[in-house]
DNA sequence: AATTATTATCGTAATATTGCAATATTAAAA
DNA sequence: TTTTAATATTGCAATATTACGATAATAATT
């Protein structure tokens, strides 16, 4: 047991799911943030940046990576990541429609 | 070691990822899509809706409910969820936020 | 008070995530 | 080609999540 389901719900909501997951660890979101901090996209230096050592970090780049939020160029003998914004605007349209659906409904209850 | 080093990150960035913990299982999204489906708050049959043991939908209950997602009142012998739609209300900002941050830059790299 | 229905909690097993040291890979530089 | 720098992968330990059966708790009904 254990290990979540996802052949019993639908694609929408694995791929929500799926996406959140991505954003749901405060390192992901520091990464994310420092991206756009930087005003182009920056290489290896979000390693010296985060709390955490190069495997932690490697490793946390490689999910948002999986996820399609962010995309890894070589340059050199670095890796340039930056944000892939397509992809950030697929995650926004799902966020945005589940919050549309939320406003809707006024609580007419509780 | 493992665990996550929430206090090596801003509060924003640990708010934000606990947020989106939450809604980071296809589980919690249907029963979250379900409660706007229902036109009043159902109780119960939440259970019914979802292909999982009643034990597993109450524990995702029980973490929506401490995400603030979700509120529970007591009605009869059965309890009354829905959604809190101040705390949805909070999750939205944090992602708008995080949203229109993503969309400010340009890429002009990659 | 005993029964019934509804929801929560406990105990446990399977799996996933997090983190790091050590090592591998890759490509520029010497 | 050897060295150096940057990033990825591997292996492992600690912890967290997911799931469910069994059981407890709660409150209405009989």
């Amino acid at each position: 047991m254990g290990a979540s389901k996802t052949d019993h719900f639908t694609k929408n909501q694995n791929a929500i799911a799926t996406l959140a997951k991505a954003i749901a660890h405060p390192a992901r979101i520091a990464i994310l943030e420092y991206l756009l901090k930087v005003d182009s996209c920056i290489c290896g230096d979000i390693v010296n940046e985060l709390p955490l050592a190069q495997a932690t970090v490697s490793q946390h780049l490689k999910e948002l990576k999986n996820a399609g939020l962010i995309k890894g160029n070589i340059e050199g003998n670095a890796i340039c990541y930056c944000i892939d914004e397509n992809a950030v605007k697929k995650l926004q349209t799902y966020f945005v429609a589940l919050f549309t659906k939320l406003e809707i409904k006024n609580s007419n209850c509780c």
